[in-house]
DNA sequence: TATAATAATAGTAATCATTACTGATAAGGA
DNA sequence: TCCTTATCAGTAATGATTACTATTATTATA
């Protein structure tokens, strides 16, 4: 992987940002340093230093994939009405993180990746 | 919420299986007894299904909505190689479940839905 | 430093899952 | 049976993402 301006500018804003935002939001920041990037480059790049681990991705039930770019485990709480995404260092089963930040949880989906007995051996 | 033939096909469909399939895999499916059913039905029971909590769905990364007719509490764990998807009803946490599956997790995606501290009040 | 090979880019077109629209059909209550 | 309107089939539109292409920029090497 070469050096390039713009996939630097991306992982900066993703990386120091707290929210999870989408390529298009990715793309709006970088315009402001970057009047010229094209969002295809924000989409190819985002694509890949997500298979390069260096972000991660969230897919929501807004159908747009989110971004984020603390690749430390953690879980994510996202709120039905407002949409906002918040991240969960503790497990969401312990009471305090929840209680503290003031979330009301009613729902979860938990998804776990690897390789099943098939494509094992 | 009105009787349809067709709606009742798709619940059928969806809960009489163990993986979880696609709105295209249900499509095809349906067209078995229901030749003259629209692609567009589908898609709209799906989603009224879903919302009326009757149905799970499941935002994977293969970028298709996957549908899940069990609403019992469980997991899933998805192949990276094969995107094969399977059901774990117990925490994946707990060994005995992954293990004797066969399976190998490599990382989780873990997501809590509810209120925000904003939305709350 | 100059050159060459080739990643990466900007801009645009294409893809594809999903949703919206429209006139016809069919539940189901009066 | 009649009427209201939810639902349907078929098709067009939407919108996020990806592919394509000619050009530019990085970087290894002479």
């Amino acid at each position: 992987m070469r050096y390039s301006r713009q996939r630097e500018l991306i992982i900066g804003i993703i990386k120091g940002r707290k929210d999870h935002p989408t390529a298009d939001m990715i793309y709006n920041t970088a315009r402001e340093l970057e009047p010229n990037i094209s969002l295809g480059t924000v989409y190819r790049n985002l694509k890949l230093l997500a298979d390069e681990g260096v972000i991660i991705t969230l897919e929501t039930e807004d159908k747009r994939l989110h971004y984020d770019g603390d690749i430390s485990r953690h879980s994510h709480f996202i709120c039905n009405k407002c949409g906002r995404i918040v991240d969960l260092f503790r497990p969401a089963e312990t009471p305090s993180e929840i209680k503290d930040a003031g979330l009301t949880v009613t729902g979860e989906k938990c998804v776990y990746y690897g390789l099943c007995n098939c494509c094992n051996h």
